[in-house]
DNA sequence: TCTTTCTCGTTAGGCGGCTAACTATCTGCC
DNA sequence: GGCAGATAGTTAGCCGCCTAACGAGAAAGA
């Protein structure tokens, strides 16, 4: 999931003095977005590439992931449907579609239709996707735990405080700063 | 780039039963790494909104702003080749063909043979992409200014240093955590 | 009852990332 | 000089994600 944000971060310098060229850099704020950025990048990789060792996405560990959590919490089998997957999952419906055609060829969930409304479908775990998610599982959360491991639990506390802020910023408006916002056009499209 | 990462953030509470069957779960450092995840997507998203608005994706965003960065160090139009194009924004240069071809269409950048090595090519910005660029930059820092206004200064030279610490160990190993793997196999592919 | 409207899952098509293989060119060694 | 190997950019093909549109089925209002 290369985001192809600048590699080297920039100095902070350069941001200081390219803010003198753009008045609304902030450059801490700026030094912030892209160390964030290009963290959870890297963190995605260093699980992204264990899930890979068991040919795994993370789309399809996604939905590994809900059908396994949810019959953790009602005890047993609790199949789901391809829209709650999408919801639980965050993606579209399509994409589970896809997901779950890739889960379905290599028997790690099944697709029944649904008893009761016919429009819908019923996903559940296999007995082999129960025992890939064993086998996957107890590494995943290893490397998770190696790359915490140079923050103390008091970093850790922090850590959680200043991520749930700015989460709680991006959710606050569908669509930030539409303040002074008076320059729209200016697109590819527009070069015919 | 919706990561597929649980949707909703799990209570810790949740954390702290499933790491009773999963011994190897650190509930701190679990709850980090997926506030984290989740937290860099977001903000990937409220800037990517914006980019949107000008048919820009940050793939090319990536290439301008690389091409950008050059011609302000030196002062002067500097082009790039492809395959450092590559190497500054983190794809492969297959990626980057496909980009400066996108680039190109749209009058962006262009494509000259160079002058010394006849493998190689140049890739520069036009006028029309310094324009855009000029329009879609303020925004963009603004974008950014806000996502981290609620966070103090104090606040935020924290939230590097937690950052900073956690990708240096991200660098630390090309692959985390060889300590103790002893099972492979068991793939999608393995179910012919 | 029957029509409208909504929801479900799927399909089609696009895009941007990847790897692997290819052609063209340059470089270094005999 | 001439050939082996490295390097540059492109191509082909895969995959996961998206949006838009569709047909089947359910739900609600006349």
């Amino acid at each position: 999931m290369p985001l192809l944000m600048l590699k080297d971060l920039p100095r902070y310098e350069c941001l200081l003095e390219a803010a003198r060229e753009f008045p609304a850099l902030d450059p801490s704020a700026t030094e912030v977005f892209l160390h964030l950025l290009r963290c959870g990048d890297e963190a995605f990789r260093v699980v992204d590439s264990h899930l890979a060792q068991h040919e795994i996405t993370q789309g399809r560990f996604g939905v590994l992931m809900a059908l396994w959590g949810n019959c953790q919490r009602s005890g047993c089998q609790m199949p789901l449907t391809p829209a709650e997957l999408a919801d639980r999952t965050g993606v579209t419906r399509a994409t589970i579609t896809g997901l779950v055609d890739t889960l379905e060829r290599a028997d790690l969930v099944t697709r029944t239709p649904h008893p009761e409304d016919r429009r819908m479908m019923s996903v559940g775990l296999t007995k082999r996707g129960e025992k890939l998610l064993a086998r996957i599982m107890p590494e995943h959360f290893r490397r998770m735990a190696w790359l915490m491991a140079p923050l103390s639990e008091h970093d850790r506390r922090t850590f959680v405080r200043l991520l749930t802020k700015v989460l709680a910023r991006a959710a606050e408006e569908p669509s930030p700063a539409e303040s002074g916002r008076s320059h729209e056009s200016g697109s590819v499209a527009a070069a015919h």
